[in-house]
RNA sequence: GGCUCCAUGGUCAAGCGGUUAAGACAUCGCCCUUUCACGGCGGUAACACGGGUUCGAUUCCCGUUGGAGUCACCA
């Protein structure tokens, strides 16, 4: 059995969102499960639409994606191969465009704009519908060669029949028919000379020796094209793998431009690149059994493509969110601190433990940006409403937090041993002289130094990182506010 | 609108003729607890509809409805 082969063949012309990776990485799981090869392929044949930067964020992405290429671009010694303006170079889209005229397969076509104009039939939804009427191909021998020797622009279109049917099959699929009647004549060659990304397509497909052609869903209805143009050539089929769509909570294609799904947004949101990976790879396929958690290894492992999902799939950032905390819990903490400092420094200035925080802190967020809101108190103790002494289940109200913060000031000024166990343990003593539960003290107290109804910690892990002039200072200030109330 | 594809809870998703129709996220409740969180336990929630085929359909076929994709000198 040959060696599979697949590609990934973006254009440049934007940012990459989770659905451009997900194609990308099936493809390459695809490949690396059978231990087959994967290239990337840019297709920048659109000088119009080429956006600045575009393919290095392509470039970019794939690596933090930890989905590596085996031949093309960046590889064999600088620019490769695998650029399509670069192979343009070598005349190889027209050599072959010129192959299917000699064969009647294809034919030049003169038709200006506004001629082209005047096929639109319809308009819906916005878009104008038209369909090319053959006129050129119905040009004799010596007309084409007049119009070609004035110069006159041009481009080569396929010469698709309009009897029949035509059927291709799909992995996922099965097999798709289409009447050709229904087949435009697509343009393989634009009148700049570069080849149309279909028509390129195939044939970098097909010279690059590419065995399963995977691509999006989007790419379905033109497939009957590209099929013919194999047979055109006399060429084998590719296997075909469509992937369903990703689409936005609306049900709609993601947009290379706007929306959170951009893999480098995602990025900066303060997710990790495993498990966006992770993520996406579960969407639109999964393994036999329940796992969740997997790392790219584990996927080329168990990615069997037959198990891909033939129905589109929600992009739903909230599972993502906690996979992505999943992630963080798992994580090293050396790491974790590297990733999470900028974060705990962006709100905290004084000297305090910031790895003792940062411990608090990684259990309980899910991205990185969770931090600040959740660390704040610690810079700086925020106005809070009085009525957050009052708690039913712990029993207290403002009078019984009054009356424990008044007892505990002494105590915590006479406290040397600042760290949390002797902290605990000193309020522990009071509990149990005083015949109390533990929360009767510790929500007060609790309260008083953070200011806040929620907390990454309990009040002694607070104090200690607070440290006993701070702590005094809000114990103080929670009585003052108290009496006041 | 033509063509094509899709259709299990709010979302992801198992199931491939006979099941009490898994599991995960979200949501709700309870327990635990130094609040919240974490953790543990449990609950609510789905086979779009109508015809067939079959002893038996979520599963196979047809239609309806709904959704999506596509119809460029864009990819």
């Amino acid at each position: 059995m040959t060696k599979i082969r697949t590609r990934y063949a973006p254009s440049p012309t934007g940012k990459m969102h989770v659905g451009n990776l997900r194609t990308a990485l099936y493809e390459f799981l695809i490949a690396k499960h059978e231990g087959g090869d994967f290239m990337l392929r840019i297709e920048d044949t659109d000088q119009e639409r080429f956006v600045e930067g575009a393919t290095e964020i392509i470039y970019r992405t794939l690596e933090k994606a930890g989905i590596t290429h085996d031949e093309g671009p960046d590889k064999d010694g600088g620019y490769g191969p695998y650029v399509q303006s670069e192979r343009m170079k070598t005349g190889i889209y027209m050599k072959y465009a010129k192959e299917l005229i000699d064969k009647g397969e294809a034919y030049y076509c003169f038709c200006d704009k506004e001629r082209l104009a005047s096929l639109k039939t319809e308009v819906v939804e916005g878009k104008e519908i038209s369909f090319y009427d053959k006129h050129c191909l119905g040009l004799s021998k010596e007309e084409v060669e007049a119009n070609l020797a004035a110069g006159k622009p041009f481009v080569i279109r396929q010469n698709n029949p309009s009897e029949g049917t035509t059927t291709y099959h799909d992995e996922l699929y099965g097999d798709i028919t289409v009447e050709n009647a229904e087949l435009d004549d697509m343009i393989l060659i634009k009148s700049d000379g570069y080849p149309t990304y279909n028509f390129a397509n195939v044939v970098d497909d097909h010279t690059m020796n590419i065995t399963h052609v995977v691509r999006g869903n989007e790419y379905i209805s033109s497939s009957p094209k590209y099929a013919r143009l194999y047979a055109a050539f006399g060429w084998e089929q590719p296997v075909y793998v469509h992937l369903p769509l990703i689409t936005d909570e609306n049900h709609k294609k993601l947009a290379k431009r706007g929306g959170a799904s951009s893999f480098e947004d995602l990025l900066e949101g303060g997710f990790v690149p495993e498990a966006i990976v992770n993520f996406i790879a579960l969407l639109g396929w999964s393994p036999e059994d329940n796992r969740e958690i997997f790392s790219l290894e584990e996927l080329i492992k168990e990615f069997d493509y037959h198990r891909i999902s033939r129905s589109p799939a929600v992009f739903d950032i909230v599972k993502l969110r906690w996979m992505n905390g999943e992630y963080i819990k798992a994580m090293d903490f050396d790491v974790f601190y590297g990733m999470a400092e900028p974060y705990i420094k962006s709100v905290i200035k004084k000297d305090l433990d910031l790895k003792k925080i940062a411990g608090m802190v990684k259990t309980r967020i899910e991205v990185f940006p969770d931090i600040p809101g959740h660390i704040d108190f610690f810079e700086e103790l925020p106005e809070y409403d009085p009525e957050m002494y009052t708690h039913k289940k712990m029993k207290t109200d403002r009078e019984s937090s009054l009356a424990v913060l008044k007892d505990m000031l002494p105590i915590l000024e006479a406290q040397e041993d600042y760290s949390n166990d002797g902290l605990y343990a000193a309020l522990s003593r009071y509990v149990e002289e005083k015949g109390v539960k533990n929360g009767y003290v510790m929500w007060p107290v609790r309260t008083a130094v953070s200011g806040k109804q929620m907390t990454p910690a309990g009040a002694t892990e607070i104090m200690e990182v607070l440290g006993k002039e701070e702590t005094l200072k809000r114990i103080r200030k929670g009585i003052e506010l108290l009496e006041n109330a």
